[in-house]
DNA sequence: TCCACTTTCACGTTTGAAGCGA
DNA sequence: ATCGCTTCAAACGTGAAAGTGG
């Protein structure tokens, strides 16, 4: 299967050049946009594209506008949802945990705000059961991760990047016009991460407008050497955004580091290689420009269900819409029933956040709800503070990712152990404009490869990416017998040790504040168990509304002589067999330490 | 060997950035 | 400097074929 794999991936690449005799030459000396119709100003900026949108262009108005009108929108619709559902989480708005009334430039990173673009659709397709496609080229999410920011210090500077974690520890098979729970999930990709291409920017750059991360990709490539997410097929993922500061004087190795995170269940989806669910590939057609061309008559509707043969009534397009209006049709809900929504369950991913995994037999009757909708407030939120001076074991880390061995880095890849929590850090920078997404990634998490005690970590001055609350509940991979080759690359030989910080699951510590759906995590967080290095546990980080957590480890990023920020260029290359070690598998994921006012001096 | 399921790949269409000239 | 046109890479989902595993 994987020499299969990789012997795919090359022909695909060949295949990618035949098919584009062009893609060599010299013709554009910037990153070709892909950009998508609706795309991110930021990231367009990103690409310094001479002739690229403008400030005011219409486009960015309209984008402007249009998460304005979203964000309206969103308001507009908060009525019915439930208790649990805080309105403003409706709006997949998301605020830090408040400490201090502070405003401004003394403002926190606690008091970032976050609201999700376009929630509505997500919404639409969080209903029907997400799917992204992946390929070995990688593939672009749709709909794409937007999100416009408020509440950032403008002067501080930040970096924004997203991670997917897996939402739980299941294999899926669509069965039946619904995903089934097939098994358990294979081992977890590498761990990466995906750094906006403007990181580290000043938080008046964030909050200018819309942060679009349209860019990133997602493989099924586990030799991907572009830097893409790389995801299991048939798994059910969880994307997250992190933002974490990145002033110098805040800087992973220093004191006070500080990050949130930010989760929007309705942005989890199901990786697939092919869409299974066709309302799903409906919802495609006709919302993303690109797949313009297969919007068509409703013969083209009956083509597509015929095709993928499934034993579903054909619906047609109009069907659908239709369908998608009232929930009271005999069809809609038999679609609903295949897919996730509706269900009691919100178990799955979310309910790791108690570190009680899910079992099998229970989300066997329940995946096609896996999905929660109703029950999840809008939004998981988390927000750390690293400090550098306390222990893991007060963070509750018991095994920090080391990096024992010089693995050499590629630059903006950063992978992380099985990424069930999220690998976080290290350098976001990308610098290198050719390429789109800065992807970073921890070093593999061999647990079985060997062993660095957290005292490893201290000592370990060079440290060039650290990642936080990296679980990996899988340990190794393999490829035809031979154990997989981590995308190490990421690391630096000079970066021995690769800390990882433990993102502590944290418990809901607040009810969003009323109309706003604000979580306020003034109230604290109890610490949570250990939670065992497991698949399932690993993704209760998600399932925390909101959390605050101090983070013992030294740094979440290196900081390097000359330039604090900025990491050293490295080009990945696989690791050896054991480059990476550690020592225990189980980490400790801290639990509101009782972090208090944990501010964060802004420089 | 068969079968079901998954993945790959070539294809046509659409979009928008880049390049160039007016 | 701006505008408009052309070119072409990237993105999309489709549909058939190939691959994989039980």
């Amino acid at each position: 299967m994987s020499v299969r794999r990789v012997r795919s991936a090359q022909a695909q690449s060949a295949a990618r050049h035949r098919r584009s005799p062009n893609a060599g030459k010299a013709k554009k000396n910037t990153p070709k946009h892909g950009d998508l119709p609706n795309g991110d100003p930021i990231e367009k900026r990103a690409s310094s594209h001479p002739r690229g949108k403008k400030e005011n262009s219409p486009e960015m108005l309209q984008e402007k506008a249009s998460a304005g009108a979203d964000e309206h929108m969103s308001r507009a619709q908060t009525d019915g949802e439930t208790d649990l559902l805080p309105d403003q989480s409706q709006l997949g708005l998301s605020q830090s945990p408040t400490v201090s009334g502070s405003s401004g430039p003394e403002q926190n990173i606690e008091n970032i705000k976050v609201v999700l673009h376009e929630r509505e659709l997500w919404k639409r397709f969080h209903e029907a059961g997400t799917e992204m496609i992946i390929t070995k080229a990688g593939r672009r999410m749709f709909p794409s991760y937007k999100v416009k920011v408020t509440g950032m210090n403008p002067k501080t500077k930040y970096i924004l990047l997203i991670d997917i974690v897996p939402a739980d520890d299941h294999r899926y098979k669509f069965c039946d016009n619904k995903w089934m729970v097939a098994g358990k999930a294979e081992p977890a990709m590498p761990g990466r991460l995906y750094v906006h291409p403007d990181s580290p920017a000043a938080g008046a750059h964030w909050m200018r407008q819309l942060i679009s991360f349209q860019k990133l990709k997602l493989t099924n490539n586990h030799l991907d050497p572009f830097g893409h997410i790389i995801l299991n097929s048939m798994h059910k993922y969880q994307p997250r955004l992190h933002i974490v500061k990145a002033d110098e004087n805040n800087a992973f190795g220093s004191k006070n580091t500080a990050y949130c995170t930010h989760v929007f269940h309705e942005t989890a989806f199901i990786s697939v290689t092919s869409y299974q669910n066709h309302k799903i590939t409906q919802l495609k057609i006709e919302n993303n420009p690109f797949a313009k061309g297969f919007r068509g008559s409703e013969e083209g509707d009956l083509r597509v269900s015929r095709l993928q043969g499934k034993e579903y009534p054909v619906i047609s397009k109009s069907m659908v819409r239709q369908r998608i209006i009232s929930s009271h049709s005999h069809l809609a809900g038999k679609l609903r029933a295949g897919v996730f929504t509706g269900h009691p369950q919100v178990l799955s991913s979310y309910q790791y956040e108690t570190g009680v995994p899910l079992s099998n037999s229970e989300s066997q009757d329940s995946v096609s709800n896996s999905f929660p909708q109703s029950r999840d407030p809008s939004l998981m939120y988390h927000c750390f503070k690293h400090r550098d001076n306390t222990r893991h074991l007060e963070l509750g880390c018991k095994r920090p990712y080391l990096d024992s061995s010089s693995v050499v880095s590629e630059e903006h890849y950063f992978h992380s152990p099985a990424s069930y929590e999220s690998p976080l850090l290290s350098h976001p920078y990308c610098t290198e404009a050719s390429r789109e997404a800065c992807m970073y990634s921890s070093i593999e998490a061999e647990s079985g490869a060997g062993a660095v005690d957290a005292d490893d970590l201290t000592n370990s001055p060079s440290v060039n990416c650290n990642m936080w609350a990296t679980v990996q509940p899988f340990t190794r991979y393999s490829v035809d017998g031979v154990p997989y080759q981590p995308f190490a690359a990421h690391f630096t030989s000079s970066a021995p040790v690769t800390p990882m910080v433990s993102h502590a699951a944290s418990s809901i510590v607040s009810r969003p504040q009323a109309d706003l759906g604000v979580y306020n995590s003034a109230t604290v967080q109890r610490g949570l168990p250990v939670i065992p290095m497991s698949p399932s546990s690993s993704s209760g980080s998600s399932a925390v509304p909101i959390s605050r957590h101090r983070l013992d480890h030294p740094s979440l990023y290196n900081k390097r002589p000359g330039s604090p920020l900025r990491p050293e260029r490295h080009f990945s290359a696989y690791s050896t067999p054991g480059a990476i070690s550690i020592r225990d598998t189980s980490y400790q994921y801290q639990v509101g330490l009782g972090s208090t006012g944990s501010h964060w001096t802004d420089s």
